[in-house]
DNA sequence: CGCTGTCATACCCGGCCGGTATCACCGCGG
DNA sequence: CCGCGGTGATACCGGCCGGGTATGACAGCG
């Protein structure tokens, strides 16, 4: 049986390609890594990495243990932190949501919740640009706001919460914002508005002629400016600045936002807020398309 | 960091809430093994055992530990496999399957994605009642078969591949199998005939009175001897005896069936496969409801 | 009040994990 | 051609820890 610490070694010098390197990462000297992974192999009996005269390279086995090797040690290092809360407080939870998206929702799933009998304490977790995933992974967050087809569900379950159409978010002065709604064509190549970029799952940016946003204060600031538009959701509406205009998107993809949580959860309090997020949906004319 | 020893340890008392039964399970002395769980329980600073007079009991945070650490032991095993398979051969795939399912959804899948260039090459593994689930998650298999909303898909990626009507599959003597159309209604409480019971994800049976089954072919023994009758996917028509009848269930809910892989899959050869997948799905008319 | 069955403790031993020193090898530049 | 720097592998050693045996503490029970 693989043990944890084998794959921890094995993920440093997959990762560094560098037997010394990832030996200081992991605070052991550089021999006692090489035969770690020499044993590895040899009780694997596969060959993980190609040592080449100059550095080391995965072999493609050596790139399949190493996906897998991620995803266990984010689950184990999940299994620690979500054992430890359970033995905390047994009905407390952590949401972990996108800063300043969905604010009508979320308040709405929070009051019905609270309004249950038993409910759970929710504690809320703020986090930027697609990193609720990697909440829920290292058990951080017991459950998630998320955004198709933004964010990467894969490996969660789901409910749907709110489908809601796409807005462009101009500022206010521009010739554009006048218009009550708008194609994808009016928007792109806009020579003095650029469209922001987003980070990619891997934190890169595509590239592009519009600014490269980390957050959704800096994004309204450079709107505000006149540096840029952005195209969000409909519920974004909410926290807009005077100085925003938003206008529809006709023939922009839907986006639905969905509570999410790790599949194998077994958790009652879980169980529970997603029963109130499935009562939720099936009353939505309160909070769909809401206008501010 | 928690060690893959230390979770397979706390499983085994976890299972059997046994500190003597669970040592001999792992092939190690009771002392050590009580002494391994105790310092898990220190350096969680955790409680997991309630130890009373006679016997062990799981506190809330052992039961939250149990589930993580299944998945991470099956993970565990996975990423061993996995990582052997990925070494033996590169362009190799396993797919799991009902054993008697879908017979021509496959056929045509196997088929189509055998012409596409640098096919990888399919390994079919049968198995049993729900056991794809577990074939996916532990390793054996890299790609499954399975249907919605029969077998549990929590925590895989799916591409949905034929969605059809269920049928009643009933001996061909029977008053019932000269029906055009049934409801369940009409076969529920049939005296003579009851439906056929399934094992359910923990391998357990709900009470009735229908026999229980344990894989296709017995159950296609029973229906044609008289004894019970079965409600399937339509598909299930291909594998029909001359002594079987089969008539639609107007009312029945209908039955997806998907490809599932696990969620962190980065196979070329998953992706090509689910691929073809979806190219299939696109032209669903000549496999949609099809009709032996 | 022993007897039985439970888990915990005490103690010992061997293996392995990690450290230091060193080697083998390669590319490179004088 | 020959050191030199830098790579990973090898040799060796010491301490820790995982595992074994023997035994203890304690509760239930006849």
């Amino acid at each position: 049986m693989l043990e944890t610490r084998e794959l921890r070694y094995f993920v440093a010098v997959a990762e560094e390609l560098h037997f010394s390197r990832a030996a200081e990462r992991l605070g052991i000297a550089q021999p006692p890594l090489s035969r770690a992974i020499q044993q590895l192999e040899r009780r694997l009996d596969v060959a993980l990495l190609e040592r080449n005269r100059r550095g080391v390279t995965l072999t493609g086995a050596g790139q399949v243990l190493l996906d897998e090797a991620r995803a266990i040690l984010d689950a184990t290092a999940a299994a620690a932190r979500r054992t430890r809360r359970a033995a905390a407080g047994t009905n407390r939870l952590t949401l972990a949501t996108k800063a300043g998206a969905n604010h009508k929702l979320l308040r709405k799933l929070l009051d019905t919740h609270a309004a249950e009998p038993d409910a759970a304490e929710i504690e809320v977790l703020l986090c930027g640009m697609g990193e609720q995933a990697r909440m829920l992974r290292d058990g951080r967050a017991d459950v998630a706001l998320m955004q198709r087809p933004f964010d990467a569900l894969a490996g969660f379950d789901t409910e749907e919460l709110l489908t809601e159409q796409q807005v462009a978010i101009l500022p206010a002065g521009h010739p554009l914002a006048a218009r009550t709604s708008l194609t994808m064509a009016d928007i792109s190549n806009v020579p003095d508005l650029p469209v922001a970029r987003w980070p990619r799952q891997d934190g890169s940016y595509e590239p592009g002629p519009g600014p490269e946003i980390h957050d959704q204060s800096q994004l309204a600031q450079l709107i505000a400016l006149g540096r840029t538009m952005a195209v969000l959701c409909a519920s974004s509406r909410s926290w807009l600045w005077n100085a925003h205009a938003a206008a529809p998107l006709t023939d922009a993809p839907h986006v639905t936002t969905v509570l999410a949580w790790p599949p194998h959860s077994r958790s009652r309090a879980v169980a529970a807020l997603v029963r109130t997020a499935t009562q939720l949906q099936q009353e939505p004319t309160k909070t769909r398309n809401a206008q501010p």
